[in-house]
DNA sequence: CAAATATAATTGATACATCAATATTAATTA
DNA sequence: TAATTAATATTGATGTATCAATTATATTTG
């Protein structure tokens, strides 16, 4: 079962695959946001659907590091796109609260993310999308046992 | 077609997918090599299959900047992997030549590669292997015009 | 042949990834 | 309640990603 790369393994084009992805994705968001990355993009939109999030919960929905997120949030502090303030419950986790321009942000960048997917999907059918998704998952179950 | 992950598309997944996997490779070749990532690994393998190859053309087949390779490859020859003297015809390029060290560590960790990824594909047929490299290959192809 | 252009690689700047060690606060247990 | 353990987040170290600008050498063109 060789592929048509210099593994010849699947798991090379899945590297490839999302590469291509985010080079795309990073340079159409460019256009509209001067200073801002997927990244940091992703993590505005998951904190606007999901507020009261700890860095931690906030972690693992986007799969960082902890340490990713701490860093990446401090940049985030900075350019103001994000308010962080103690937590008064637990003195050991924090507010993340989303700016005037964080929500400006996401009204900028939500369509284009959404013309990004689906160029990145254009052709496909459901079935194939399905199928990918349950291929996938199964990969994700294999590595993490 | 939503899926169940935060951000309700399969791209998501795909990044999942290949960051858990390098997760365990990065994991399961320390335990056998010390001071080498999967980056580098790969790097050596490529190598020993393409002798004479240039950094560019290096940096197309590992998918990488060619500014990711110079720095690699500045590591890569620091730690005594590889070896780097200036092309006689060519004097912009670079011969790269594989050490002893290097050598032994690609016998080390070829079998755990190997490993690795019968783990990540366990239970997966060939059907669904082909179909997966087959859809990856459309989105590569859709992101890439 | 000289000037312009193209190619190969490097460098600087900034951001993310991962691991290990640490600090702080909260919860548990003796 | 004091001591231990667990949870949350930070920091330091090292490696990779990407873009833009630059250097050095080759090739092409006028």
């Amino acid at each position: 079962m060789r592929h048509n790369n210099p593994t010849g393994t699947v798991l090379y084009t899945i590297e490839q695959a999302i590469k291509e992805y985010r080079k795309i994705a990073q340079k159409n968001i460019l256009q509209i946001v001067k200073d801002i990355t997927i990244d940091q993009c992703l993590v505005l939109i998951i904190l606007n659907n999901n507020a009261e999030i700890s860095q931690n919960e906030l972690a693992n929905l986007v799969f960082k590091d902890n340490a990713s997120i701490t860093r990446m949030i401090e940049l985030m502090v900075k350019k103001e796109y994000l308010i962080r303030t103690i937590h008064q419950e637990d003195r050991r986790k924090f507010n993340l609260e989303i700016t005037e321009k964080g929500i400006k942000t996401i009204e900028l960048i939500e369509p284009i993310i959404q013309l990004n997917r689906e160029t990145a999907l254009n052709g496909l059918s459901l079935e194939e999308i399905t199928l990918l998704d349950k291929t996938l998952n199964k990969i994700i179950i294999n590595c993490k046992k």
